[in-house]
RNA sequence: CGCGGGAUGGAGCAGUUCGGUAGCUCGUCGGGCUCAUAACCCGAAGGUCGUAGGUUCAAAUCCUUCUCCCGCAACCA
């Protein structure tokens, strides 16, 4: 029977179109996704949409729609990005969906019921002309950030849900289990800032809007944002708060929740305490990565620097760019993004390392063997350094994965494309082929090539699936074995290039 | 003194846990090769490892000072 591995991102919140940044996430988790299942673990991997609350009342109010046709909109455009990016995600969840919206109100009432929740006052520094609360920090001068105008204090009925009683079990669990929050500078963040000093009970509930699930027991309450969203994780999946399917039983807890460094406390101070509130299991673990920003800076649209993921995808292909978010994007600190940079990757790696070391082998298992190769065993000691490198892949991704070091897996796989390069230059096939008593040892030399560039390919499927499979079908061959196998037979495909070189004035 | 992370050849990074020849990718320069997408391979130059001090036979690595950069500091997702 094989592990079960859950895997999610964060829901993305439908309020616009999402950036090449915003993009990152899906494929970050993608890769880890692919590359449990090659693992051999039953993965399950959920994504899917943020839809409710004021912004996006205010945008469909802007757009002159229905809030419900603006995030249909918007989540089919998101959607359609993660299907762009060449995505393997199991299932696509939406907030308004029916199930989750009933599912919330019963995790609303029993929560209500267990005394969790109580009703409250919400106290807030309100802007009348903008109908906005902000807080102190967010205020320019002490006025409003958006109109620069006086705000006033407003109180508002809402519920609120008590923090407060879970912080000391919280703050025990996180510091027994160093795992759970990565990078572990971020737990200091969130116990230092916030679990030390105290947690102040959580608003959730408004009145001032409605586009949100209503309170299925007093009406002109919405349920305000965190309590919607993160219960996605488990709404999605059979949870109910009276009797729970048995593939929600199966699923949770989850094994990663992949989402970006800004909403880490909210996965690991607020969900948390919803989970024990509900008597739930917290997740393994939350990872929250870093982002991709532009050399100026944060992408935003008031900069005018946003670049988006599929007009990337047009001019240059789905795996270059994954191939850039998952090498360039360190594992704590931020990723730049820059075209030039994003070419350079193209060409240096993927053009000239690996596309041109497939293309260079394959000419010559045709020119000299008419593409089929047999390993004809004339070795020599300099094939074992090869040999070797290819037979210690697995562990050194299997290690860099496990540590979520994506970039790090990703160097580990061409390092044997730069060695198959150097043994084509140590070993002169060329030179071989000029001489008729070393057919045997020319042959050998090809399927070593051959047979490590099978495995590294099958490595790759997880990262950039569309270029693994377009090798292994020009090497024409189904074998999926992860070592370096001596007895397989081949017949070569004509070579095709893999990537195509982009010169500099075409940018 | 709010909390935390970082500063390593031109660029981007690894190495710091358990002190002992400073490593990788790119760039530059020189050479080799011609199977290949002017790709590939080899070699060289280039570093007071932010600053000042301390411990030690020995410090990028341990301790202390200072400087600079970044993240977080609560109900916006």
């Amino acid at each position: 029977m094989k592990e079960k591995y859950y895997i999610t991102t964060a829901i993305a919140y439908t309020s616009g179109k999402p950036h090449i940044g915003n993009t990152y996430e899906i494929v970050l988790a993608d890769a880890i996704a692919r590359y449990k299942r090659f693992q051999g673990y039953d993965v399950y991997f959920q994504t899917g949409t943020d839809e409710h609350g004021e912004k996006i009342e205010i945008k469909a109010k802007e757009a002159g729609v229905t809030p419900q046709e603006f995030v249909d909109n918007v989540a089919s455009e998101i959607k359609s990005i993660w299907d762009i990016m060449n995505t393997s995600y199991d299932k696509f969840v939406r907030t308004t969906d029916k199930q989750h919206e009933r599912i919330v109100q019963k995790i609303f009432k029993k929560m209500y019921d267990k005394g969790d929740i109580y009703l409250g006052e919400y106290k807030g520094l309100y802007c009348v002309p903008c109908e906005s609360f902000w807080t102190e920090s967010q205020l320019v001068d002490g006025k409003c950030p958006d109109c620069g105008r006086n705000v006033e204090l407003k109180t508002e009925e809402a519920y609120f849900f008590k923090l407060s009683k879970y912080q000391d079990k919280l703050i025990e669990y996180i510091e027994n289990h160093p795992e759970f929050i990565q990078p572990e500078s971020r737990k200091n963040e969130m116990i230092n800032n916030f679990l030390k000093p105290g947690l102040q009970d959580l608003c959730v509930s408004r009145t001032s809007f409605d586009w949100g699930i209503p309170v299925d027991f007093d009406k002109k309450h919405v349920v305000y944002v965190w309590l919607d969203a993160l219960t996605n994780y488990i709404t999605n999946i059979g949870y109910d708060p009276d009797s729970s399917s048995e593939e929600f039983n199966y699923k949770w807890p989850a094994d990663l929740h992949l989402i970006g460094k800004d909403i880490i406390r909210f996965h690991t101070i607020y969900w948390p305490c919803f989970l024990m509130s509900l008597d739930l299991p917290f997740p393994k673990q939350v990872f929250g990565h870093p982002w991709l920003i532009m050399s100026d800076g944060k992408m935003s649209k008031s900069k005018g620097n946003v670049v988006y993921a599929d007009d990337l995808v047009n001019t240059y292909g789905v795996d270059a760019v994954r191939y850039y978010l998952l090498h360039e994007i360190p594992f704590s600190s931020d990723g730049v993004f820059t075209e030039d940079l994003l070419v350079e990757r193209i060409n240096g790696d993927l053009v000239n390392i690996l596309g041109n070391l497939v293309n260079r082998t394959i000419a010559m298992g045709q020119k000299y063997f008419k593409g089929h190769i047999e390993n004809k065993n004339v070795t020599a000691d300099l094939d074992v350094s090869l040999l070797n490198l290819v037979n210690l892949l697995g562990d050194k991704v299997d290690n860099a994965m496990d540590k979520l070091e994506i970039g790090l897996a990703l160097d580990n796989i061409f390092e044997v494309f730069r060695r198959c390069n150097k043994y084509i230059d140590e070993t002169t096939p060329w030179i071989l082929a000029k001489d008729e008593n070393q057919k045997d040892r020319l042959e050998t030399v090809l399927y070593n090539l051959v047979e490590s560039i099978r495995v590294g390919a099958i490595y790759l499927e997880a990262f950039l699936p569309e270029t693994s499979e377009r090798i292994l079908k020009q090497l024409n061959t189904k074998d999926n074995s992860k070592t370096f196998k001596t007895d397989l037979v081949y017949d070569l495909e004509s070579p095709e290039i893999l990537f195509q070189r982009i010169e500099i004035e075409k940018k």
